[in-house]
DNA sequence: ATTGATACAGAATTTAATACGGTCATTATT
DNA sequence: AATAATGACCGTATTAAATTCTGTATCAAT
């Protein structure tokens, strides 16, 4: 229940920086949020009420977008992933963007650099419903030709793991290139 | 806390089917699964036990894989996303798919049709991080060629939304391919 | 040294999760 | 067709966790 002055996040004063303890917090809540803030604390070295300022801040930072439950693709019955390039000459990005996005069936926009396109993640029953997709992609302003790849077989699908680049014990200063 | 015998998941007596109610507190725990039980029965039309005997058994059903704190990747310093596409030729899967995901750093591993390629999805630190990466991927058996794309701009990361094409009203017998 | 701010722990309180009957409707079984 | 068995649900009771509150130690800046 962290109350905003409205609804819209604010531009908060700076964020503290992200501690090793929040790093483990994060990495075991990646894992899995439903445990108690006594059994986070205990993992992390904290009291209960401690563990819980610490996600409170990192809720409002930012840190911790959301807290989501994680969907198996085939229990709602959209087996079928691909990627599909778009061609994206002479956009003017947010209109095609929003048109894209709106919809459900993309989870991803990226844009890639080397080529003018977008890469796009799609999920779908079947591949009749990706052929149909497709096509409104296709009638979506802002889209001249599309590339898609369906996915075979999906092996790893993890999220974002905190504290393993960061971790390293050479701070970025020292890091130095040699070119 | 739901106690199994042991670890490793059991094959289930054939999970029932997910009705619309199932998609509906879905789609609502993939917006935000901090909600009380009170909550989430009040949003779907239960009381909240009953919303909690649904969670569960969707839960053991395995439709609800986890429930994870989502991460923002920039918080913990790993603002460079890369999808990285692998020669698979004359591949035994299992070992070198292994051997890739051993590092941490990659998210997604598919097969994908059309070529002899894993398409893989990366996040680094930054693109020196990204090159070591590739060099040790590089050194990884099985791995013979490596091509990597980075993304310069997401605009778009949401998680697998359930109800979309399943909310149809034709059921699948009904929609009959013509070819 | 003194003030202010921050992070924390422990106890107290509020709130939510969970366990426990009991009812109704649906599905199998005899 | 009658009846048992099952499954889904609600309302209530109990247990457990979230949250609030208060005091203390630490550190930084004045």
């Amino acid at each position: 229940m962290d109350e905003e002055t409205d609804g819209i996040p604010q531009n908060r004063p700076a964020a503290r920086d992200i501690d090793a303890t929040d790093r483990k917090i994060l990495g075991v809540l990646v894992d899995d949020a439903t445990i108690s803030y006594a059994e986070l604390g205990e993992r992390v070295g904290l009291s209960p009420p401690a563990a819980h300022e610490r996600v409170k801040r990192l809720r409002r930072s930012g840190a911790i977008r959301n807290t989501a439950a994680i969907i198996d693709p085939k229990a709602v019955r959209k087996p079928l992933l691909a990627f599909v390039h778009i061609d994206t000459k002479g956009w003017g990005k947010t209109p095609e963007l929003m048109a894209i996005s709106e919809h459900p069936e993309v989870e991803e926009i990226h844009s890639v650099a080397g080529d003018t396109c977008m890469l796009i993640k799609v999920r779908t029953e079947d591949t009749r419903a990706l052929e149909g997709l497709l096509s409104r992609l296709y009638e979506t302003p802002g889209v001249t030709s599309t590339r898609s790849y369906v996915v075979l077989s999906t092996y790893l699908e993890r999220p974002v793991q905190p504290g393993i680049t960061t971790e390293w014990p050479t701070p970025r200063h020292m890091a130095k290139p040699l070119y």
